[in-house]
DNA sequence: TACATGATGCCCT
DNA sequence: GGGCATCATGTAG
């Protein structure tokens, strides 16, 4: 495998910006956890944009509640929420403090730390199709990194010090396409998907014209 | 205090 | 490709 060079985290003002500017701009990049002397590392490949108030599928927008106050924080914050009774979700705020709007992390390609995510998520890997169960798709992911609200809701991703955050590794931006969003039935029409076309670890429909 | 709902994934065919 | 487990959250009462 090609060495890692990575950056350290994205600066604040990376995503102190509209999501849908945040979120082709994320596809390519590296997600980074520390655990102690292990670091988890994946490829984002499948993101999506979810607005503030206008947009009637973003959980901010019948305002501000306890639950997603975060997405109404300052940009670069990890908002993490917990859906369908077994799975938890992981986003990154965007826009500037009393703005809602974030990113969700749809799928990851594995980098480094396969064993351990393999644990985190309670599989086995016995070939390369396995790695597709291990961060394909948005609960699948979150498990993998071992994401949970206690732990990770409101962490700031722009720290430093943070254990997790996002980086650049130098590597050209792949070609990124954007569709409709998965698994949502308000404002269901708008190409707020994004992600790299024909990548085999994205979660759902890999092309345009797939649907 | 009760209830409907959901930005999902697993386990069968 | 479809059924379904499972619970935090918000809202109504």
């Amino acid at each position: 495998m090609k060495p890692l060079t990575l950056s350290g985290p994205l600066p604040q003002k990376f995503y102190n910006r509209d999501p849908r500017r945040v979120g082709p701009e994320l596809i390519g990049k590296i997600l980074v956890r520390r655990d102690g002397k292990k670091l988890l590392t994946a490829r984002i490949v499948e993101v999506e944009a979810y607005l503030g108030q206008d947009d009637p599928a973003a959980h901010s927008a019948a305002g501000r509640t306890a639950r997603n106050s975060v997405l109404f924080g300052p940009p670069g914050r990890a908002y993490v929420y917990f859906i369908y009774g077994n799975h938890f979700c992981l986003n990154v705020s965007c826009l500037p403090d009393g703005e809602a709007g974030g990113i969700l992390f749809r799928a990851l390609e594995p980098l480094s730390g396969i064993e351990e995510m393999a644990k985190l998520r309670g599989i086995r890997i016995h070939g390369p199709r396995d790695l597709r169960n291990l961060t394909s798709g948005p609960g699948r992911l979150a498990e993998a990194f071992g994401i949970t609200r206690v732990r990770d809701n409101e962490k700031n991703l722009t720290d430093p010090a943070s254990d997790l955050y996002i980086a650049g590794d130098g590597s050209p931006r792949p070609k990124v396409i954007s569709t409709i969003r998965i698994g949502i039935t308000k404002a269901a029409d708008l190409p707020l998907r994004y992600l790299i076309s024909g990548n085999v670890f994205v979660s759902g429909p890999r092309h345009l014209d797939a649907r």
